[in-house]
DNA sequence: TGTTTACAGATACTTAGTATCAATAATAAC
DNA sequence: GTTATTATTGATACTAAGTATCTGTAAACA
C-alpha cells in the first residue's frame, strides 16, 4: 500500500497504536500518523491540519488526536499561554520542559514532586487524585545561541500582578 | 447609590483594586464586583455572565476579568477537563488543591516545588522561567460526607491510558 | 457645566472543538 | 473474490470562550 513507502518507525507505532485497540486502519488516519511522525515539536490540531491534504476533514483531526491522547500516543500540553498543544508522549505520566523561544519539549526528569505533593496535601486533608505541571522557561541551545535578552513581560504563569 | 448599599467588603475591594490602577468606577464594573464577591466557588466568565442583569455586555465581562487577573485581584485555575475557570486570589505566585467533587480550592501551602524545579530544570540546561501546577483531589469535607466511592474513571490529568 | 476620553454594549468574527448524518470504505464472512 | 456489516469519513451546523471593532454614553476632571 502507497502511504507506507515512506518508511517512518513513528508513524508505523502509531497505527499499530491504533491497529491495537481495535480500530481500523484508513487512508486518513495513515495522512494523519505519517503527518504527526513529521512534527519535531508540539503542535496544535489546527496547525496539523494546515499541513494535510484538505480532504482530511476537521472533524477527522480532531477525532483522531482524540484517540491517540486516549491510546498514551500523544499527550497534551499546556503552553503559557494557555494554548493546548499536542506532542507525542514517551512514557506514562510525566512533566514537560517547554521552552519558550523555539517551543521544544522535554521530558522532566529527576524532580520528585509527587511526594511533596502527597504530604502537603495530607496537610490540607486532601485525598490526591491527580496533578497538572507545566514547567516554563529556556533550553540550552536558545540560552546559547540568543543572549538572555532583557526579558521583559511576564515570567510566570500567574498574574503579573 | 443601590448597589453600594449592600455592604460588601470584597466588592469595595476589587474596586479599590481597579481605582488604583486608574480605571474608572463605572455601574459594569460596580455589578461585576458585587456579583465576584458574591462567589464562593471558582466560576467561569459564562457563569458569572449568566448571573448578571442581562444588560452587562459579554465583552464587558471578559474585559473586567481579564483586568482583574491582571490586576492581581483573580487568578485563573484550570480544571482537570482543562475548563478555565476564575476565583478570588490571595497571594502572588500560588498553587491549588482543586477538590474535583465540590469545587473548593485551597491554596496550596507546604509545598516547595520551587527549588525541586529549579535543580531539575537545571540538570536539563534550561533556564527556568515560570511554571503552572494545579492540584486535584477530594477535600476533608467530601472525603467524611460522601465514601470514597468505587473512584471509576481517570484519575489523573493525563493519557487514560 | 462642559469637555475629554475611557468605557459600554452590540455585532461580527475567531479558534477549538463537538454533534449529526448520509455516503463510503475496511474488515469479516462466505 | 464477492458480499455484507459496520466503523469511519467529511460536510455541515453548532457550541463555547474569547477578541476586535465601532459608535454612543457617561465618568472624571477642570
Amino acid at each position: 500500500m502507497a502511504a507506507t513507502g515512506t518508511n517512518s518507525p513513528v508513524a508505523e507505532q502509531i497505527l499499530q497504536a491504533l491497529k491495537g485497540r481495535g480500530y481500523r486502519n484508513t487512508l486518513p488516519r495513515r495522512t494523519l500518523a505519517f503527518a504527526i511522525a513529521e512534527q519535531d515539536r508540539h503542535f496544535t490540531a489546527e496547525g496539523l491540519r494546515r499541513q494535510l491534504p484538505p480532504h482530511v476533514g476537521r472533524a477527522t483531526v480532531y477525532r483522531v488526536l482524540k484517540i491517540l491522547v486516549e491510546t498514551g500516543v500523544l499527550c497534551r500540553v499546556l503552553l503559557e499561554d494557555d494554548e493546548l498543544h499536542y506532542q507525542i508522549s514517551h512514557r506514562d505520566h510525566h512533566h514537560h520542559l517547554l521552552c519558550v523561544e523555539c517551543s521544544q519539549s522535554e521530558d522532566l526528569t529527576g524532580c520528585d514532586i509527587e511526594e511533596a505533593l502527597a504530604s502537603a496535601s495530607a496537610l490540607h486533608g486532601f485525598e490526591l487524585s491527580g496533578h497538572r505541571l507545566e514547567v516554563y522557561g529556556r533550553c540550552r541551545e536558545c540560552l546559547q545561541t540568543g543572549p538572555a535578552q532583557a526579558r521583559s513581560g511576564r515570567d510566570v504563569a500567574v498574574p503579573a500582578k
